[in-house]
DNA sequence: AGGAATTGCGCAATCG
DNA sequence: GCGATTGCGCAATTCC
């Protein structure tokens, strides 16, 4: 990068790049919402560029300028990273869900093949025998699953 | 906002606002690598402001700045959109967890239950009577519970 | 009243 | 050669 800015710089004519102007700005009246503006003494149409408090002014802004810009790129990165570091929580969030799930899917096989077993030990009273021995939960994607129904 | 960007504006000198500027810039040689600038012709080291092809080069410019400038904004907004929106993800997914894990936590509770009074039935042989009845299952934060330490 | 912070804009140098 | 980026200064506004 350069950026010579072309324009009016030297603090005075220090005379470097061999830059010459004379702007000269003329807002002719400066005002925009109509209010009440004493143009009292009316000061000098034209803001002396060469006026030792404008140059300090301008300085000064062109300083708190660049300040502004670099806090807000560096906002801007520190967004980007903060999306980077959600979406590896995400991750690991959706990695402990899958854990969880397959947990309770285990448990709940071991359960039944315990319902199974205690209504095979009960022989003469109440003879039932569901027909498929089930084989592995309810595999439910996605559904809170509660348990079984009961058991909120 | 103005942007008067007191600079060198109007396409030619048609004189509204009484600016008046020669800048004329100077690069002197505008070489910084230092390799080998072959000067031929060395064109005009004043680069006429008022060229007509100037000033379309400036317009065209202007332009691409503008448009540069509204994507970059856009995309800085995306960005924060991207960051809300895992957030919210963030915190469905933390729900779930939640969700899964209290599940669990029943489920586990359920089955000691079933343990024990099944124990209980079990009076002449095994004579074991381990001391506390448990409460609550083992409630172990975050450490992938594993079930039981068997079943992986 | 006033300075710092923002913001829109144009310029020029670079980059691709 | 040209559009896209980028650093910078200016000026108007806003914020404090």
């Amino acid at each position: 990068m350069d950026q010579s800015g072309v324009g009016v710089i030297q603090t005075q004519g220090h005379g470097s790049t061999g830059l010459q102007q004379v702007p000269q700005v003329v807002p002719s009246d400066s005002r925009a919402g109509g209010k009440a503006t004493p143009p009292s003494k009316a000061k000098r149409s034209t803001i002396d560029k060469d006026s030792e408090e404008y140059r300090q002014r301008r300085e000064r802004n062109n300083l708190a300028v660049k300040k502004s810009r670099m806090r807000s790129k560096q906002k801007a990165q520190d967004t980007q990273q903060r999306v980077n570091e959600l979406k590896e929580e995400n991750e690991r969030l959706e990695a402990k869900i899958r854990l969880l799930s397959k947990e309770l899917s285990v448990l709940k096989d071991l359960f039944l093949e315990h319902a199974h077993s205690m209504a095979d030990s009960m022989q003469p009273l109440c003879a039932e025998a569901p027909g498929p021995r089930n084989q592995s939960s309810n595999h439910n994607g996605g559904g809170s699953s509660q348990v079984w129904g009961k058991l909120n």
